[in-house]
RNA sequence: CGGGGUGUAGCGUAGCCCGGUUAUCGCGCCACGUUUGGGACGUGGAGGCCGCAGGUUCGAAUCCUGCCACCCCGACCA
């Protein structure tokens, strides 16, 4: 194969490996699968924690913060928890270095753990064994903890944004009296996460339970957000998950109730993680580069002044503070980019590949006849509005882009969910249009699994509100009563 | 961890098969001038342990061995 195809692949990965460091977002940092986000990525994470957090308080939620280092006791307490991580656990072993004879830096052999230290892949275990210290009584419950934090797994195969090896997440871990209390609670937080990626990051997503196959190590139910992607893959977008008492016998976190009676808590665990930075880019972006919703970009409108010379420079810039000022007001963030090193085309291009919403250009001529010129970075179109009243404008325009990203989206998504009946169908549809497939299956993980080996297609979810019908699995033939969603996944 | 591929300036690359002047070209960078409504142009300039370590050779970016890194495909996964 020659250089240049592997260089320039068309394949989807790569084009938006590239949009994603062209687009300054982040860049591999090239340590095990591990990224830096840049300055401008890390702004759009930070807006994603802001609302998120808001959602999470509002909902009665606090946040705090536990160990890095998990003592590996700790994991083998959780029978199927150790099966799903331990394959992918980075491992402390030693707290020292030295320098050899030959003055090289190794590891000091004398220096070893008496335990092991695993570094979190998740916190399930070291949180529950610090609440088997904070619940006595149910009047202690329940217990609503979130933490912003970085987690480490070890995968043998990573993928900017989608699967690195340390990525930041948040993850909430509650406690709970009843069974009925901690399942309304896994529920309510997909029901979060849903309303985040819908209305905050403009990316439809369809709500559901993942099949046992499919599940969290530990959980009893996984509730689950799948997006599609525009490449027709889908993409877990956040999952939700109760973990029925598991937890709290494995770690012994019991309550005493009204009646005085000791019982075990109920529990639940909740994430989203910078992979929906990636589910972002790959929903929206196009070939001129990222497409900012509104709600997320760092830079909702920026401003472009075109002149001559030095006096005209002064008048744009005169005007330039004025609708500055009128937009700060609205609460819309907004640059003016008066650099005089770069020309406006340039600066045209670059607000492009970076997905700023908006962009005013301002030139003499515009002086002259008191407009601006205005462009929208989603539909790429152009038009010229008057300075008065420009501000209100503007607000409502990005209103309006944040919607118009969500309908296209939905409407991009909704045009990829295909009902089949029979197999063959079924690979037909995987092969060549890709996107979910809603078809029948008989519940079983024999078939999901023969499905997954012969077409690479999972069930996705088995969504919430199933349509309910009579019909035969499309793999077995055998009886089913509601159809699930299949798709190639990331 | 298995299969494949690639490492040459900040980025993208030519040269490698078939060893031989001062390592090619584009972008970017610096200076000056002309430009400025969609990534400007001209002239001049700076920038390289050719991934690392050995080996073969009069001579290695080029051949051989080992190592490392990254990318793609699989298995695993948020």
């Amino acid at each position: 194969m020659s250089k240049k195809l592997t260089k320039r692949s068309e394949d989807y990965s790569k084009w938006y490996n590239e949009l994603v460091v062209k687009a300054d977002l982040a860049e591999n940092s090239g340590v095990r699968g591990c990224m830096v986000i840049k300055p401008y990525g890390y702004a759009i994470w930070e807006k994603m924690q802001a609302e998120l957090d808001r959602m999470f308080k509002e909902t009665g939620h606090q946040n705090a913060y536990f160990p890095l280092f998990i003592p590996k006791s700790y994991f083998s307490k959780e029978a199927s928890h150790v099966d799903g991580f331990a394959k992918e656990c980075a491992v402390v072993t030693h707290y020292r270095l030295k320098n050899d004879e030959n003055g090289k830096v190794v590891v000091d052999e004398t220096a070893k753990l008496e335990e092991e230290l695993i570094v979190r892949p998740t916190s399930e275990t070291i949180i529950w064994d610090t609440y088997r210290k904070w619940v006595q009584s149910y009047r202690d419950l329940p217990l609503l903890i979130n933490q912003w934090a970085n987690v480490v797994r070890w995968e043998m195969r990573t993928r900017l944004f989608l699967r690195t090896t340390e990525f930041l997440w948040q993850e909430g871990h509650t406690a709970h009296a009843t069974k009925q209390e901690a399942l309304e609670e896994a529920e309510r937080m997909q029901g979060i996460y849903a309303d985040f990626a819908e209305n905050f990051m403009a990316i439809p997503v369809i709500k559901g339970t993942k099949t046992e196959g499919e599940r969290f190590a530990g959980a009893l139910e996984t509730y689950c957000i799948e997006a599609l992607m525009q490449d027709g893959k889908a993409l877990q977008a956040g999952t939700s998950h109760f973990l029925g008492q598991n937890f709290a016998k494995a770690f012994d976190v019991k309550f005493a109730t009204k009646e005085g009676k000791q019982e075990y808590v109920w529990a639940t665990s909740w994430g989203v993680s910078t992979r929906l930075m990636g589910a972002l880019v790959m929903t929206h972006s196009d070939d001129n580069g990222l497409v900012l919703p509104p709600n997320l970009a760092p830079i909702q409108v920026v401003m472009v002044p075109i002149y001559k010379s030095e006096e005209q420079l002064e008048a744009i810039s005169e005007k330039a503070d004025e609708i500055t000022k009128e937009l700060r007001d609205l609460g819309i963030s907004v640059k003016y980019d008066n650099r005089t090193t770069h020309k406006p085309g340039w600066k045209f291009a670059e607000y492009e590949l970076k997905g700023v919403p908006l962009r005013i250009a301002i030139g003499p001529r515009d002086l002259e006849n008191n407009v601006v010129e205005l462009a929208r970075r989603d539909n790429l179109t152009k038009q010229v509005i008057n300075q008065e009243g420009l501000a209100v404008v503007i607000k409502k325009m990005l209103t309006q882009i944040q919607i118009d990203l969500y309908q296209k989206a939905l409407n991009f998504r909704d045009s990829h969910i295909t009902k089949v009946d029979t197999f063959a169908e079924f690979e037909e549809v995987l092969e060549t249009k890709g996107g979910f497939v809603l078809a029948h299956w008989d519940g079983t993980s024999e078939t999901e699994e023969q499905i997954k080996n012969k077409t690479k297609a999972t069930i996705r979810c088995i969504p919430n509100s199933p349509i309910f019908e009579e019909g035969k699995c499309v793999f077995s033939g055998k009886v089913s009563t509601k159809r699930v969603l299949f798709a190639k996944a990331y």
